[in-house]
DNA sequence: AACTACTTTAGAGTAATTCTAAATTAATCC
DNA sequence: GGATTAATTTAGAATTACTCTAAAGTAGTT
């Protein structure tokens, strides 16, 4: 259990300190590569993994990562909203009937003659999200 | 208030009975264009319109006719859904201090190299939001 | 060790949506 | 056109995901 630099750093740019809670989320959400996990997935994983932390930590905790930028929020479904560990630019494969997402790298889809925003406004993100289901009746 | 064909023979071809409060909804629907709204806001118009439906019925109503593709479900919010009455190819800018959402035609940005789905599975849809917010730090 | 500010937490509260079972209404059949 | 059957609507309860609150706990500082 190696002491997570870049969790600590950015933890400390942020003005968070490094709560037993915080870091053992962080241990369950970066530990394993790329992940897309919703708050009470994450909330679930930590009881079986032993670690005491209410839900309301959980959401504060995703909701701090974020503003910290190392998570990203994902939405894709009503009501629920998932945090991609990969914060770097890319778009999403959603599987409708499973609710999984799966990375789609950045080089593998391109967006192209994106319209520039309205007046005094800025664009934020660009999210494309591609929506698919068991093989069937398509669109 | 000249009979609505198109809808009435799409609820035919979905079974759907042209009750009255289908009817109502769809005029509210139809009526005003292109339209990206939430099931709260269309019963707030029909309240106002003087349209006597439930809340429920417009819940129902909506998730019937996005079944019959009259209308096509938009997820940008966590926790709210929106209804868009234009169904053909497009995709949105949504203004996250607002949230009010707006079509990009379809001609005005190009999604290429979209990698195939799956074994086994469909492209339902390729869904692309441009988040927009008032000028400050971008992203 | 004491102080102060930040954190965590249980549980209440909220918002959007779905469910349920009873009452109503539409379509069909004589 | 009234009776029958099946679809529809509805109020209100239930559910889900999430946020808030205020009290107790913990971290960083002196």
């Amino acid at each position: 259990m190696r002491p997570y630099t870049q969790v600590l750093e950015r933890l400390r740019s942020a003005n968070l300190r490094p709560t037993r809670q915080r870091l053992a989320l962080a241990k369950l959400l970066f530990d394993g590569g790329d992940r897309h996990i919703t708050a009470e997935q994450l909330h679930g994983e930590a009881m079986t993994a032993g670690v005491r932390v209410s839900l309301a930590t959980v959401y504060n905790t995703l909701h701090q990562f974020t503003d910290a930028r190392l998570l990203r929020e994902i939405v894709v479904d009503a009501g629920r909203s998932y945090f991609d560990t990969n914060t770097s630019e890319h778009h999403h494969f959603f599987y409708e009937d499973s609710g999984k997402l799966e990375d789609i790298p950045h080089d593998e889809l391109h967006v192209s003659q994106v319209p520039s925003a309205p007046d005094g406004a800025v664009i934020k993100s660009v999210d494309v999200v591609i929506r698919v289901a068991a093989a069937q009746a398509a669109q």
